[in-house]
DNA sequence: GCAAGGTC
């Protein structure tokens, strides 16, 4: 007799299929992988059938043994060939499927209807068919099936068994190219990774740098947020908090203010004063009363990614933790498989046996007797069916005793209450909501009271709360009680729930319903995440400082957009559109550039690295102010030397040479505040944001900003320096934009060094208190003037003045003061720019740049 | 020692 083989994703659907083809006459074959067999007519003629499972993928790709090595450059990983190996050789899947395809004539397919399924088709395919003994003539393609089922329903898999197919070539390719570029990205990364920080910071306890695709941007999440409390800075404000009386009932109600808060003083203080004089005079004016009946519709059907959620947030299980607990639960037979993304229940589905088995249940057997004897049993709402699994359902009854107690309790209570509360009515409550009016400002309050529980009997966590306004009529009157001013502060967002963490994962598809639990777990494990209270997801040093590199190097490599690219080219595979080859040598040599690109930029992570891991980190000391997050910056004194903001991570690099504070000013572009940078004989201020971030637009033309000579790498154009020059230098060529700055250094300022050359016009230092610039223009030469204060006892001026605003080209006086001389000049030019930090800010401050302005002058009219 | 995806 001709043998059909049936082979499934997992013993389960097995099981299953077994049952609903053979209307329960099977005989089950126990072994590692059990075996259903009957007899049953298969195209025309009686067959005997076996139907045994797999465990997932048969097999798992990896690179061949010579690459096992670390030794081997990483970088080579993306040209090296990959190999398939058996995923877990110690089930023994293959041998099991060779065992029993030998001597079959028909192989049917029952995997998951998904890629991956799609994928395992070809796998279970290749063990099988060189053992079988198909019929003499037989193409492969007509015996060797697929099943496309679309529910694990006895009409869906006997409509399959009708209308079976072939497995699609196209989808499986897809699963093989995410293997290969999955495994070639995660491995190169995590070796180079993994070998580069160990080595060099001892204070590192870490085994495994991991990468991934996946686990990387899941990291990513929870350091944005992360850093969003780091660089949220408290703001006042004020909230206007009034509370009325009924004169009907007496009762008083806390109004809410329309404005919510506001965020200045004046401001609160005069809608206060104007509410308190309107009150006074005339009470709070009720302008509006309604009353609506609204519902609080009952849940759709439970999902994996719901369930893990609920468990997270609400009974404050992880969701690996969860999701052990809830296979146990199935594999004990107390509720339905717990891995589906539906959330909607097939057609053919036993609502009311399966709410029937919870009638005599202690704690709600009440409330189901009522739903299946009163008819007000409902159908669940809305949702999606998938067509993978029907969604999570209890399979009987059982108290905390029967499934022992603890979390697997707490689940199965969950599950339960979820599906009954599914078939409840929706829950319906009254709405009042108030407005009111009182010195010009608009204030409202809402109440609720419960019509009919309905759902939320059973999810009482989920309930309306008791809360209803007094009866009131339009138009009344109400006495004031209380006008009062708040003041708080604006509080940063909290660290991600972990429940956060898989919506944000699930809506940017980062992992599957499946790997999601895993993913997290995995972070977690390689200590980038802590698990704190409430389970928030808190990254720790190492976290933090290997996001903030990735950003600081190549956000594509933390961020989840690069998943979403690389699934929408495997579409294109699965769609038949583009040929496996030709996506997974584009996307490799993508992901290759990208890592050389990494390994060349490495050093952009160190800084951050050294920062927390390295004995160094005990040298720095608070300096100047980051103008993002107005916290200290620390100076890193090792060279070469940096400010480190350890609120936001980021590195600011600086010039070699000495740097002080410029007196607490602030860039007005950025906010950071500014620095002196003494190098060689000539100090000049320097911006640590803007040096590391130049403006745009504040080149000129199409020139990219220029940076002054002797060490001073600031853009010439930046409104520090306009408001510092004094002119063009007259020694320059007027194309190279140089202008004569006054030295900024406290004390004696009495220099004018120039911005490209190492030209120097000092003023006598017998005489001159300090030199500054001027807006004003010289009445002969049309330059600008500068103000030179004398010191009072030495003055040359007539009745003991101080002041004189003069040009120095035309001014005899400032001509008789001043020597020319040349400088030592400073150091080289400063290192590289742009690293860490953020994008550049907006806004354009200060006076024109000063090489926009008319000037000409030469040196010999000095 | 390394990824992500199945599943137990």
């Amino acid at each position: 007799m001709p043998t059909v083989l049936c082979v499934a994703e997992k013993p389960s659907l097995a099981a299953s299929i077994a049952g609903f083809l053979s209307d329960g006459t099977h005989k089950t074959r126990r072994g590692g992988q059990d075996v259903h067999e009957f007899v049953r007519v298969y195209d025309g003629q009686r067959c005997d059938f076996k139907v045994t499972a797999v465990c997932g993928h048969v097999l798992s790709i990896d690179f061949p043994d010579k690459y096992q090595d670390w030794d081997v450059d990483p970088g080579a990983l993306f040209d090296a060939p990959v190999v398939k190996k058996e995923a877990s050789p110690g089930a023994r899947v293959v041998s099991h499927l060779e065992q029993e395809a030998k001597g079959a004539t028909h192989l049917v397919l029952w995997l998951d209807c998904d890629r991956e399924g799609e994928n395992i088709c070809y796998e279970v395919v290749d063990a099988c068919v060189p053992r079988m003994r198909p019929p003499p003539g037989a193409a492969r393609d007509d015996y060797v099936k697929r099943a496309k089922f679309s529910a694990v329903s006895k009409e869906s898999i006997e409509r399959a068994m009708a209308t079976l197919g072939t497995p699609n070539r196209h989808e499986a390719m897809a699963v093989d190219a995410r293997q290969e570029l999955d495994l070639k990205l995660g491995v190169a990364f995590t070796r180079f990774q993994t070998r580069y920080f160990r080595g060099k910071y001892a204070a590192l306890d870490a085994s495994v740098v991991s990468y991934g695709p996946c686990q990387t941007p899941t990291l990513n999440f929870a350091v944005e947020r992360h850093l969003d409390i780091a660089k949220h800075v408290p703001e006042d404000y004020w909230v206007l908090c009034v509370t009325a009386r009924s004169t009907e009932t007496d009762e008083v109600v806390a109004l809410r203010w329309n404005r919510e808060r506001v965020f200045d003083r004046d401001a609160a203080e005069l809608f206060k004063r104007l509410v308190v004089d309107d009150a006074r005079a005339n009470g709070v004016a009720l302008t509006a009363f309604t009353r609506t009946e609204e519902k609080r519709p009952r849940p759709s059907g439970l999902n994996t990614v719901e369930m893990l959620k609920a468990a997270s947030a609400g009974l404050g299980m992880g969701a690996h933790a969860a999701m052990q607990v809830a296979e146990r639960l199935y594999i004990s037979g107390f509720i339905s498989y717990p891995r589906t993304e539906s959330t909607a229940y097939p057609p053919g589905f036993d609502l009311r046996g399966t709410l029937s088995a919870q009638r005599h249940h202690p704690a709600w057997g009440e409330h189901v007797a009522e739903l299946l004897d009163g008819g007000a049993m409902t159908r669940p709402r809305g949702g999606k069916d998938e067509g993978d699994h029907p969604p999570i359902a209890p399979t009987r009854s059982a108290t905390s005793e029967r499934v022992g107690g603890g979390d697997a309790w707490r689940l199965y209570d969950f599950i339960a209450r979820h599906f009954i509360a599914s078939l409840s009515p929706d829950c319906a409550y009254d709405v009042q909501r108030a407005s009111f009016a009182c010195g010009g400002e608009g204030f409202a309050v809402v109440g609720q009271s419960v019509i009919e529980p309905g759902w939320t009997k059973m999810m009482p966590w989920r309930a309306i709360e008791e809360d209803p306004l007094p009866e009131l009529t339009p138009g009344a009157k109400l006495a004031i009680a209380g006008v009062e001013l708040t003041t708080s502060q604006t509080s940063p967002p909290p660290y991600l729930s972990e429940s956060d963490l898989i919506s944000l994962m699930e809506k940017n598809g980062i992992g599957t319903d499946a790997s999601i639990p895993a993913h997290i777990n995995n972070v977690e494990k390689r200590g980038y995440v802590k698990i704190g209270a409430g389970r928030r997801v808190v990254p720790t040093d190492l976290g933090v400082t290997l996001t903030r590199g990735y950003h600081a190097i190549d956000p594509d490599l933390a961020l989840p957009s690069m998943r979403a690219s690389v699934e929408k080219q495997l579409d294109l595979i699965a769609s038949g559109e583009a040929t496996h080859a030709a996506v997974v040598a584009h996307a490799l040599k993508q992901f290759a550039a990208k890592f050389h690109n990494f390994v060349a930029n490495v050093d952009r992570m160190d800084s951050l690295f050294e920062a927390h891991f390295s004995p160094s980190a005990s040298t720095e000391r608070p300096f100047s102010k980051c103008g993002s997050c107005c916290r200290y910056l620390k100076l890193v004194t090792t060279t070469p030397q940096r400010l480190y903001c350890a609120t936001q991570e980021a590195v600011y690099d600086l010039p070699p040479g000495v740097v002080k504070l410029y007196h607490g000013r602030e860039c007005v572009l950025c906010g950071f505040e500014l620095l002196l940078l003494t190098s060689g004989d000539r100090t000049y201020p320097l911006c640590p944001y803007c040096f590391n971030h130049p403006p745009t637009g504040m080149g000129h033309g199409a020139r990219a900003p220029r940076r002054l000579v002797s060490g001073c790498p600031h853009p010439s154009a930046h409104p520090i320096v306009a408001e510092l020059s004094t002119g063009p230098c007259p020694e320059c060529d007027p194309d190279d934009d140089a202008v004569l700055l006054v030295e900024p250094v406290g004390g004696a300022r009495h220099k004018l060094v120039c911005s490209e050359c190492t030209l120097l016009v000092k003023f006598s230092e017998e005489l001159t208190h300090k030199v500054c610039a001027t807006e004003y223009e010289c009445g002969g030469c049309g330059g600008p003037c500068v103000e030179v204060t004398y010191k009072r006892e030495k003055t040359p001026l007539a009745g003991g003045e101080t002041r004189h605003v003069a040009c120095v080209a035309c001014d005899d006086l400032l001509r008789s003061q001043i020597t020319l001389s040349r400088g030592r000049g400073g150091g080289g030019r400063g290192r590289g720019r742009g690293r860490g930090g953020r994008g550049g800010r907006g806004g354009r401050g200060g006076r024109k740049p000063a090489s926009e302005r008319d000037q000409k002058m030469s040196f010999k009219e000095f």
